[in-house]
DNA sequence: ATAGGGTTAG
């Protein structure tokens, strides 16, 4: 350095011969530019311009210098402040040739990066804080505007500005900023900023115009870049509203024919959040756009897509991706098994199910994918097996899992047995599961705690349920929502609506929260107990708690009020459903039609039921038995009949089970056993299968008319059919048949043994 | 990969 300005030194004592254009322009070239900045900083010093000797400055300036951006950027940065460097772009703005427009851009450049340089703190800074550098920008960048300065900025000029607007958050400054700035003043890195600060803001009309400018073929010198990639692909997986759906893959395309590819964490998440948000078929074009572009696609993505039409059961289409990784050679990985296997058994395809399985378990040859199978492919299968009732299988699975494979059977493994043998019936083996897996040092979760407690509540030891439920918090585990959703659901099914209350207040005192679930359940629980004071309280607790009524509830509730009498409260529900937008079903409307039979408002059944069809709800066969059981009830057993005669001839909706009882009931009740047993007749031609109401039915008939050997067929037919007796069937028979000096029959009866004939139960009882 | 709820006609 110091070298040289000796060298400078010396060259102005000896100025150049007067020249001609010829060697002028040939000492322009031999002249190193450094040379010339220095002598042109030389001319700069004086800090008044009108100093400056022009003729010198502009020759040197605008003829020997070449026409480079870099030189006067140089110039204005070695000027050492950005006030100096504004006075050499004033000087500039008044003396430049057109040609040398872009010294003025460069000179501002200058200004602006000194002007952002880092001020030493000084006793003055100490007293009025920092100096704010970005202020000093912006002023510089009023001042171009105060001048009506055309000349464009720079990109880095851009740059500078927008991380000053950015810092001071000032995004309607920033939004005009962009708006007027000059293309070639954009570069890759501004735009993308821009983009990332507007997104945070959530201007995304904004944002969309800045990538759309981006995505325009024209614009190359700011066209997208893997930044680009990394901010929008970030957008598309965290936000609802960036881009519509089918923007998404016009996006995700145009973005691939620049090669801005998501990666393959990106991509998985896109596919995954489009497919949460039902969203297949997007996620679907998405995955091929990329694939089509040359994007690397690996099973992870496949997988997700795969989980994806899976939930929607789009079989078609998940076998066509499979073929796709075949052909583009992505290796299925163990999840893609997995997310197979778990499809075939949830569509009950338990056996293909099984032969994937084996292909994979099959050591060799056989296994020519080359994934064995892991702990979940082994639960997976397990589970699926016992959802069949083959928990027996099941269990054999987990004995090959403890013998002959590396993969301990997890809490996740026992579980699903437990809920297979529970579901099965087996609460002993079930129990035994859970000894076995407290013995292997598992530790039982709530699931295996509800699986248990709600097997033991559905097979009515719902006292054993709570002595477990009780144990297992001595354990420390306490119950969720859906442990106290089984014994809520339980005692209202014994009546025991005090305990189930006590269960729901235990639930909240012990800081469970509880869900949509349990309010439901309680709500129904107590709706079908009649005490429609206390389903009212607990629907004000669940709207507190924030949760809202669906139609079920509703139609328990409207139900309940019915039942009670109370059709102005059960209006009320119809008007709450509609202002709240809850729509009506076709449970809802039978359910107001059976209430309005009842009532014998034929009239209104009638305009109920039209707005039904109305609306859509085709009438099924309970609305048939809501006014098949009106007519009965106001003793128009004909009408009733002919009703019953219409549908057994269209087929369209043939008779079940219910509708033949209400009519064999109404007919007994009407003296008219002969039809009710020509009814029975019917019911066996047409395959529909009576139970124990039919049998109450049709023996209350037959006591009635005193038939009794009728009695005896009928006892065994009932037997013959496994309707088993129940209460209702003993009060119709016991004191009959003991008056008539027939009680043995019926002991054989409840014993199950065929009655009408001596020999028969005979060799009954022989064999048994 | 595993657990819980509710309705209408008798």
């Amino acid at each position: 350095m110091l070298a040289k300005s000796k060298l400078l030194l010396l060259r102005r004592s000896h100025p150049p011969p007067p020249s001609t254009t010829l060697i002028r322009h040939c000492s322009t070239v031999s002249d190193s530019p450094e040379s010339t900045i220095t002598q042109v900083l030389k001319l700069l010093e004086p800090s008044d311009k009108n100093h400056w000797n022009s003729s010198k400055l502009n020759t040197l300036l605008f003829e020997t210098l070449s026409s480079s951006h870099k030189h006067f950027l140089q110039i204005s940065l070695r000027l050492g402040s950005s006030s100096k460097a504004l006075t050499f772009l004033e000087y500039l703005s008044h003396n430049a040739p057109s040609t040398h427009h872009f010294s003025l851009s460069s000179a501002f450049q200058g200004a602006l990066e000194l002007s952002t340089e880092k001020q030493h703190p000084s006793l003055f800074s100490a007293f009025h804080g920092q100096p704010n550098s970005e202020n000093n920008v912006l002023k510089l960048y009023e001042y171009r505007k105060s001048k009506n300065w055309t000349f464009p900025l720079t990109p880095k000029s851009g740059l500078i500005l927008f991380q000053c607007f950015e810092k001071g958050q000032m995004i309607d400054d920033l939004v005009s900023f962009y708006k007027e700035l000059d293309p070639s003043a954009k570069s890759s890195r501004l735009c993308n900023g821009m983009l990332r600060v507007l997104l945070k803001f959530g201007r995304v009309e904004d944002a969309r115009q800045v990538l759309d400018e981006m995505l325009d073929p024209e614009n190359v010198e700011f066209e997208p870049d893997d930044f680009t990639g990394e901010i929008v692909f970030g957008e598309l997986v965290s936000r609802r509203s960036f881009v519509a759906d089918e923007e998404v893959v016009r996006l995700v395309t145009k973005l691939g024919e620049l090669e801005v590819f998501p990666d393959t964490f990106r991509l998985t998440q896109l596919i995954s959040k489009l497919c949460a948000r039902w969203k297949n078929r997007v996620a679907w074009e998405v995955l091929h756009a990329v694939m089509k572009l040359g994007c690397g696609v690996d099973a992870a993505s496949c997988n997700a897509m795969l989980t994806g039409l899976g939930k929607e059961r789009d079989i078609g289409r998940m076998n066509e991706l499979l073929a796709e990784m075949e052909e583009m050679k992505i290796r299925p990985s163990v999840v893609t098994f997995g997310i197979l296997l778990n499809h075939l058994c949830k569509a009950r395809r338990i056996d293909e199910a099984l032969q994937m399985f084996d292909r994979l378990r099959g050591k060799g040859e056989s296994n020519v994918v080359g994934v064995e199978p892991d702990v979940v492919l082994y639960n997976t299968m397990i589970d699926g097996l016992c959802k069949v009732g083959r928990e027996e299988e099941g269990l054999s699975l987990l004995e090959e899992m403890k013998t002959t494979t590396k993969h301990r059977p997890n809490t996740v493994t026992y579980n699903s047995l437990i809920d297979g043998f529970c579901k099965a019936g087996n609460i002993n083996y079930a129990h035994e599961l859970y000894n076995q897996m407290i013995a292997e040092g598992l530790q039982p979760s709530v699931i295996t705690l509800n699986t248990l407690v709600d097997g033991l509540c559905k097979h009515g030891k719902v006292f054993s349920a709570v002595e477990f439920f009780n144990e297992m918090k001595g354990k420390g585990l306490k119950g969720n929502a859906a442990t106290y959703t089984s014994l809520i659901s339980a005692f209202c099914g014994v009546n025991n609506i005090d305990k189930a209350m006590q269960y729901f207040d235990e639930m909240l005192s012990s800081g469970c929260s509880p869900d949509a679930i349990v309010y439901y359940t309680l709500i129904s629980g107590l709706s079908t107990a009649g005490r429609m004071d206390d389903a009212s309280l607990i629907v004000s607790k669940l709207k507190e708690a924030g949760f809202c009524l669906d139609t079920a509830c509703y139609n328990v509730l409207i139900s309940g009020f019915c039942k009670k009498k109370k059709s102005e409260r059960a209006y009320e529900m119809l008007i709450e459903m509609e202002n709240t937008r809850v729509r009506l079903d076709t449970v809802t409307y039978n359910t107001l039609v059976s209430y309005l039979g009842k009532a014998g408002d034929f009239a209104a059944a009638i305009k109920v039921m039209k707005k039904m069809i109305k609306e859509g709800h085709e009438p099924n066969v309970v609305t048939y038995g809501a006014v098949i059981n009106a007519f009965c009830l106001k003793n128009n057993v004909d009408e009733a009949m002919k009703i019953f005669k219409e549908m057994s001839a269209t087929s369209k909706i043939p008779p079940n089970t219910v509708i033949y009882n209400i009519l064999i009931d109404a007919l007994c009740k009407n003296d008219d056993v002969k039809k009710a047993l020509s009814l029975m007749d019917d019911m066996k031609v047409r395959g529909v299968r009576p139970n124990t109401t039919t049998y109450n039915a049709i023996l209350k008939g037959i006591r009635d008319e005193k038939m009794l050997d009728k009695a005896f067929v009928l006892m065994d037919r009932m037997i013959e059919d496994a309707c088993s007796p129940d209460y209702i069937t003993m009060e119709i028979l016991t004191e009959w048949l003991s008056a008539v000096g027939e009680i043995e029959k019926l002991k054989r009866f409840v014993q199950g043994y065929q009655v009408s004939s001596c020999t028969e139960s005979l060799a009954e009882h022989f064999v048994g």
